[in-house]
DNA sequence: CGTGTGACCTGGT
DNA sequence: GACCAGGCCACAC
């Protein structure tokens, strides 16, 4: 079934994601082959079962935490995010500025 | 079957 | 930085 494919290939993204490195529900949509998809992503990963999937790594486009905050999902996806030397400030990821806009993707990244 | 909701994204003001 | 409008998809009621 596509829908299965679907999830499998997200899940696989998110899997791909480099230890120490986060990505965001769009990026993931897309490099799953999925554009558009974010929510999906997003809906997947709180339905999630699958406790080695690095889910701490996804966030949003502005390197925001997805999750409302004082939630355990929040917390525990800040510490992880840390145990990985991530730095995590205010509830955000330093390091992320911005998402990839549709510029870099079709201009690519400034050299 | 229409409506509301959600770990969303983008562009404009 | 904030807020708003539109789009996208899956699901509960």
């Amino acid at each position: 079934m596509d829908s299965d494919d679907a999830a499998r290939r997200i899940r696989a993204a998110i899997l791909a994601i480099p230890r120490g490195e986060v990505a965001g529900y769009g990026e993931v949509a897309r490099r799953a082959g999925l554009p558009g998809r974010a929510r999906l992503v997003a809906r997947m990963l709180s339905h999630n079962d699958d406790p080695r999937l690095p889910w701490h790594r996804v966030l949003r486009s502005d390197g925001r935490i997805a999750l409302p905050e004082g939630s355990d999902g929040y917390l525990e996806q800040c510490q992880r995010l840390r145990a990985e030397g991530v730095r995590v400030v205010n509830g955000r990821v330093a390091g992320v500025k911005a998402r990839a806009t549709v510029d870099e993707q079709v201009w690519g990244p400034p050299d």
